[in-house]
DNA sequence: GCGACAG
DNA sequence: ATCTTGTCGC
């Protein structure tokens, strides 16, 4: 899976929102009409006190979710991390292990905000209009927007809205925990997200798929660090 | 000016 | 995100 353009990643705040406000233009809300026999989920980890990095990409089955590659890189990083920037920090390397990969996901999982962004593209959005990608946006906690709780049952969700349009959905992975912010990331409708997630979830409030990926990366760090080692 | 603020 | 032990609650 390689990118279908590229632009610097090395740019100032101003010229990031700008590529943002241009690069939305790009993002594709239709509905996916494609099989879904592989997902991917891709997260980093960071060594405290460091500038590197460890990322990783791991391909699942679906939906039987059974794991079928892992890929893994340390790479330096500079781009600090500024809410509404995260995508000039871990795009990168992300984008590193998902062409590394030699199975072809059809779906993108990622570990934060789709076009739940003050200037709809946050990383999910950003990386899946590179990548030309399906992709969907799997965030623990808020970036913009407001909402009401959902219910406390599993599969429950509300709507998140900003500036008056409904840019994710917060929804219930498991009972008796903070719900999970899935918003459209490209190519795929908030409908079939939360589906897709929903059905990538397996008794743990994060699906599988970020929930491997997060675990991949943080054994990644706790082996390859020295300082912890 | 003040508060909010993915990972 | 990372550093951390025990502890409260379903």
């Amino acid at each position: 899976m390689q990118p279908v353009f590229s632009h610097p990643w090395e740019i100032s705040f101003k010229e990031a929102a700008e590529l943002q406000r241009k690069l939305r233009q790009r993002l594709v809300y239709e509905e996916y009409t494609g099989q879904i026999n592989l997902i991917a989920g891709a997260d980093i980890s960071y060594a405290r006190k460091t500038n590197t990095n460890y990322a990783g990409a791991l391909v699942f089955s679906y939906p039987g979710l059974e794991l079928v590659e892992e890929v893994g890189v340390a790479r330096e990083c500079h781009f600090p991390y500024v809410p509404g920037f995260l995508s000039f920090r871990e795009g990168p390397p992300l984008l590193e292990v998902l062409s590394r990969l030699r199975h072809e996901p059809d779906i993108l999982v990622f570990d934060g905000q789709g076009i739940a962004h003050p200037r709809r593209l946050g990383i999910a959005a950003h990386l899946g209009v590179i990548l030309d990608k399906p992709a969907i946006g799997c965030a623990k906690t808020r970036l913009c927007g407001k909402y009401d709780p959902p219910p406390d049952e599993v599969g429950a969700w509300s709507p998140l809205t900003h500036q008056g349009e409904t840019v994710g959905a917060v929804l219930r992975t498991k009972k008796g925990t903070k719900p999970v912010f899935i918003s459209t990331g490209h190519r795929i409708t908030l409908n079939q997200a939360l589906q897709v997630v929903s059905a990538c979830c397996r008794g743990y409030r994060l699906p599988e798929v970020v929930r491997r990926a997060h675990l991949f990366v943080n054994r990644l760090r706790i082996e390859k660090d020295p300082i912890l080692k």
